[in-house]
RNA sequence: CGGGGCGUAGCGCAGCCUGGUAGCGCACAUGCAUGGGGUGCAUGUGGUCGGAGGUUCAAAUCCUCUCGCCCCGACCA
């Protein structure tokens, strides 16, 4: 490709708006523009990027054995209707009505128009298992966009759908698409992480995410200094720490605490650490029936830890989402307000966090307004009811699989793996006729890839201050042609020509800066875009007979022979 | 959805408080010079000051409403 026919969009100052380097440089490199909040348009240089992930993506999942189909983006109400996810998908299921007045949305994830073509189309265990993709624009109407197309509202998905007439079967392609999503990651150039992670609003079982390692990723993983053991943190299991309780010292006695109502304002009047204080949150639980009145549910936690949501919207007879009391409602069941909640004496049910359970002679509210009990003990003091996991891990804690301590990282999420089980299928009635001819509910998995959004982390993962360092896979072109002063040398204008000719006719993805444009110029264009590998050809270079290379994130140029650059280039290139 | 902020040329901004001819830098066009790290000089093009209503002799500026965008805040590829 000639520069001079290509649309270089590059722009020197950076828009006010974009915050995460990723998004900076994609609009400084000219590779996308805003239409709208959340919404991109992707031009010339940066859909060679896009297209060059989408195509490894298809590469790969060829490979695996998946074959490749294509979906509509508006979908049809009903099929939402019978999955139940009409009703349960949020505000971010964009729902349109055609001229019709009928209930149609934008796909943000395709569980249900797959369910309904493959339980047509497919009769018989004979045909099991199957896995189809397709690489498609998905609409979610996020309640905050952000980070240019990393959190787009439209945004283009890889997303694969694999059915099952067993566990076995899905639990096998479930164990090949995660080696593919190893390959898809590996061959991108990315640092990343395979993690366990929650299922959220898609459903199933078992689940993996894979994260790009990056400060402005949006997750916190949880990874063992020991063993390979990595999770999301909202899964990361917590164990207690300590391992065992101290012993009781004290007796428990009651103290005045005026105005301190937060765990720092009364850790530091009592003149301990937040760590020998437990806080009580109250939520709502589950009614038994309908008319009853909405029981309030205490969670106890060290004063240091914070509240899982997740974990304690998992725990029987709590409310989902996970909503917290009012200080209404804690004042009238409770009677003390919400700086002075504790577990002695307290009359609602209780659920104390593992680590809060091996706290011994710690300070807690006693339930009256401005007092707080202190060398309070589980069992001495009062009785320790339900145990269970729920705060955040934090870094130091123990690895869930008993090897070494957990590290938090941030993380860039960009692929996600599902075991769905029957979920739809059962909803949707999606069966095939089994050896024995009995109609037999399909087990099926789901895959997703966020290619847009590995755009933006691999750049996120490569800068540097002059812009864009790309992985060779993904480079909008391998290699930058610099002719200097082309217009104005016949020499450097032939040889150049010569050369564009030869390396397109070796396969190399060139692109020749033609523009009558300064050498600085080009150079802080070439960089800023974040071409890999670059040749300089001058006047004063062909009189020696020789080009000047350089490598994007080298800090030297180096003389090539005239006659072996091609062969210098495809060996750079690997090829 | 709640809290905060911003809308003036393609981009970055000043002007607004204290009402009176719409400005600067970059980009773009033309010319001359320059020609290895975003070159210099000169001359130009480009704006219904987000929109609507109001106050006023006069509104980018003051008032009201409205739309859009960004940041912070707990359902995500």
């Amino acid at each position: 490709m000639r520069a001079s026919r290509f649309l270089i969009a590059t722009q020197k100052e950076t828009p006010a708006d974009a915050e995460v380097i990723s998004h900076q440089l994609m609009l400084r490199a000219g590779l996308i523009r805003k239409l709208a909040s959340g919404l991109y348009n992707w031009l010339p240089m940066g859909l060679r990027v896009l297209r060059k992930v989408e195509n490894i993506v298809r590469e790969e999942m060829d490979r695996a054995g998946a074959q490749e189909l294509l979906m509509p983006v508006v979908q049809p109400a009903e099929l939402w209707e019978e999955s139940g996810r009409w009703q349960q998908y949020g505000g971010e299921l964009l729902r349109i009505k055609d001229r019709h007045t009928r209930d149609f949305c934008l796909g943000p994830t395709h569980e249900e128009v797959i369910t309904d073509l493959i339980r047509n189309e497919m009769k018989s265990y004979k045909q099991l298992p199957a896995n189809f993709y397709q690489i498609q624009t998905k609409f979610r109407d996020e309640r905050r966009p952000r980070f240019g197309v990393m959190r787009a509202r439209e945004f283009l998905m890889k997303d694969a759908y694999s059915f099952h007439i067993d566990q076995d079967s899905l639990d096998e392609t479930y164990q090949t698409m995660f080696d593919t999503y190893k390959r898809i990651f590996e061959r991108i150039g990315l640092d990343f992480r395979p993690v366990q992670a929650d299922s959220g609003s898609i459903g199933g079982s078992s689940s993996h995410e894979f994260h790009v390692l990056a400060d402005s990723g949006e997750d916190d993983i949880a990874f063992s200094t020991e063993s390979g053991f990595a999770a999301n943190i909202e899964l990361a299991e917590a164990l207690a720490v300590p391992a065992a309780r101290e012993a009781a010292g004290e007796p428990m006695q009651e103290v005045e605490t005026p105005a301190q109502k937060t765990i720092d304002e009364v850790a530091r009047f009592l003149n301990l650490s937040p760590a020998q204080t437990l806080k009580t949150l109250i939520v709502l639980g589950k009614a038994e029936n309908d008319d009853d009145e909405v029981p309030l549910v205490a969670l106890v936690l060290r004063g240091d830890h914070t509240l899982n949501e997740l974990k304690a919207e998992k725990v029987k007879g709590i409310a989902q989402p996970l909503t917290f009391a009012t200080e209404e409602q804690v004042e009238k069941t409770i009677g003390a307000a919400v700086g002075s909640i504790g577990p002695v004496g307290l009359n609602i049910r209780t659920i104390v966090d593992r680590s809060a359970a091996h706290t011994a002679n710690f300070a807690c509210g006693a339930n009256k307004d401005d007092v707080h009990l202190v060398s309070v003990n589980w069992d001495r003091d009062v009785a320790l009811g339900e145990v269970a996991d729920l705060r955040n891990v934090v870094e130091g804690d123990p690895s869930p699989d008993g090897q070494g301590e957990l590290v938090i990282k941030r993380g860039i999420e960009v692929g996600h793996i599902f075991k769905l089980g029957n979920k739809y299928s059962a909803a949707m009635n999606a069966t095939v006729l089994n050896e024995n001819g009995k109609a037999t509910i399909m087990e099926m998995g789901c895959y997703g890839i966020g290619v847009s959004r590995i755009v933006a982390s691999a750049i996120e993962q490569n800068h540097d201050d002059n812009g864009i360092i790309w992985p060779l896979a993904i480079a909008p072109f391998e290699l930058a042609l610099l002719p200097l002063n082309m217009n104005k040398s016949a020499l450097v204008a032939e040889q150049a020509e010569a050369l564009y000719q030869q390396l397109q006719e070796s396969g190399i993805d060139v692109f020749m800066d033609d523009r009558n444009e300064r050498p600085g110029f080009k150079f802080a264009d070439m960089e800023l875009i974040g071409i890999p590998h670059r040749l300089v050809i001058s006047e004063r270079g062909i009189k020696n007979g020789t080009l000047e290379y350089k490598g994007r994130s080298d800090s030297e140029n180096q003389d090539i022979e005239l006659a072996s650059v091609v062969d210098f280039i495809r060996n750079k290139l690997g090829r």
